[in-house]
DNA sequence: ATATAAATTTAACGCGCGTAAATAAATGTT
DNA sequence: AACATTTATTTACGCGCGTTAAATTTATAT
């Protein structure tokens, strides 16, 4: 490799000796260039290390590589490990993913939508805030940026949706909990900001009714994203004051449940599946740390792969049709229960 | 606000009356404007809502207002709280992060530079893999591009290094648990991957010798990033030999704390700072789930803002100098031990 | 009222690349 | 070998904004 800096296009196109429009053309899809030329350009490549300029590249295209992907929170790390395997699949298919957190305030999702428009991208995965999107907001950015809706749903708005089966996490578990033992309760917050939360309770309460079995449904106080901390805190009242209508308790995610584990272990509550332990938990979502709670966490697991793999690929879809699709799909993948120490 | 349609700064120009080297003006400093004039474009800017093209602004700009961001590892909680700190200090000051995670491999994290590289930004906020790093490619990366080291130093590399004093953090923890009970043992991965590993270990046996104790380090197998495993894996392997050297355990990190009390827990082993309890496990870091652990958990705390505040404060001062310091600063900040249940 | 400084306007060029059309060359087919 | 087809080259324009220099207007100070 020499040293000699290469300014433009148009020096680059000279040294490898191929004329400008073609290099032009390899840097949008090496494939469309003949194996000869893709050679000798690709030789040049390693004699002089020139990278397009990608602002120059950007300006004046239809589209840009550009996807964009926005979570509701990253500190959460559910939502750090389905962003790593978006970004994995973008990456795979030549795309330039960028990664953006609304870290649970409506303002700043509203802000990086607005950077995303500038950054014209391609397409964009977006898992709303929730409740707390301004919903609005995100149907007028959907209206004029192809976008797939993921995790969690928005009724109309974006190109499409996939996420998980509620329906699938919860009949799972509570049809468990109810064959090995005794009747679970839905331990849950009372204003949830995810409309998941309020499609479980109400998988929770249709269990039940198919059961026929009387429902309870815990709720507890708290607002914001620090889940772990209102469930604990919500445990340690409800087990203090012995509020706990069954001996077996199903929390609506897993975070919840971490945080209910470590009240009971702080309160002298036994928690597992053996006849001895005082009462079982359960929960959803198989949270990266729910296998290292104590006891481990029985959970319903998300299927990762095949949500992150069906929102980037009907996102290219999406991108191939110019923008937009006929039909809004809303697609679900089902559950698959993970049996551990707690329950 | 109206619903016309804006191509360019020129027409916006001339819908706000004034002329386009001024609205130029306004976006690259709005203080750089007469405030009547200001107050016109901003009047028009709410009628019209045009938002210049970045990638025009940014391709004959020396400078953009790009920060990048780069992680290690962003599911690990830590590291996503300390990137949203660092977020949020680069929007306040008006410039645009992006952010980045190498998820443990080098060739991502050379992959990383590259893309910063050709996004041309004001500077960098780079926290290496480690040992796993390609030393040589992000020296000459650099050398580039005006970058803070943090988290993990490398030597003489960057601009400057920002981080926490890990003997700070060891030494609190040992004089601590010496105090209070008997002498702990170090317990950490045979190959860590982050330099910060090393520096624990030689403050654990340096603060050893100060104290006439006898040092034991405790090495397990394993390798890549997730530590919480190689912890219970490591924790079954030392708890069922019996390989013990001391009845308390000092964790070179939460992570693999984390999974050694998971261990504890699946062997029946009690942990806690009580008498009647067979050990006591405590670690470093303070990570975010290390208070809902079972018992929660004894360690030190990272000072997350001060890190946080400095490193952006000094890349502030870089970028003013122009790229280049005087002297390469590595600034460490002391570590705050938080007694809880574990020690 | 005048002198001076500061801000704005006008006019124009350049950045690096996308893209299109016409032409030329290479490759494939019979 | 003649033809059709694919691929590359030449030429030229445009994208939207940064930036500069000179001319002009506006604000501030004397």
């Amino acid at each position: 490799m020499r040293h000699q800096k290469i300014r433009n296009m148009d020096e680059f196109a000279t040294l490898s000796g191929i004329s400008r429009p073609t290099i032009s053309k390899y840097f949008n899809d090496p494939d469309s260039v003949r194996s000869s030329t893709r050679d000798k350009i690709e030789a040049a490549l390693k004699e002089y290390d020139y990278r397009p300029n990608i602002y120059a590249m950007n300006q004046n295209r239809r589209l840009t590589k550009n996807i964009g992907i926005v979570v509701p929170y990253l500190a959460d790390p559910f939502f750090a490990e389905i962003a790593r395997v978006l970004e994995r699949r973008c990456i795979d298919a030549g795309f330039t993913p960028s990664l953006y957190s609304s870290h649970g305030e409506q303002g700043l999702e509203n802000a990086i939508l607005d950077t995303l428009r500038s950054l014209k991208p391609a397409g964009v995965l977006l898992a709303p805030l929730g409740r707390a999107s301004d919903r609005k907001y995100i149907e007028q950015f959907c209206r004029d940026v192809p976008t797939i809706l993921f995790d969690s749903n928005i009724e109309g708005v974006g190109a499409a949706f996939v996420g998980s089966d509620n329906f699938s996490f919860v009949s799972q578990t509570v049809e468990y909990l109810n064959r090995t033992g005794n009747v679970p309760c839905f331990f849950e917050m009372r204003d949830p900001v995810n409309p998941n939360a309020n499609k479980r309770r109400h998988a929770y309460l249709e269990m039940m009714r198919r059961l026929n079995l009387e429902p309870h449904i815990v709720k507890i106080d708290g607002t914001g994203w620090g889940f772990e901390e209102i469930g604990r805190q919500g445990a340690l009242k409800v087990l203090h004051d012995n509020m706990l209508p069954t001996k077996t308790v199903l929390c609506s995610n897993d975070r919840l449940a971490i945080g209910f584990l470590s009240a009971c272990h702080e309160l002298g509550v036994t928690v597992g599946r053996d006849e001895t332990c005082d009462i079982r938990v359960a929960s959803h979502d198989d949270h990266p740390y729910s296998r290292f709670t104590c006891p481990s966490l029985t959970t319903a697991a998300h299927d990762y792969e095949s949500v992150a793999d069906h929102a980037v690929e009907t996102l290219f879809q999406l991108i191939d049709a110019g923008g937009k699709l006929n039909n809004r799909e809303e697609r679900l993948f089902a559950a698959r229960l993970i049996m551990r120490g707690s329950a």
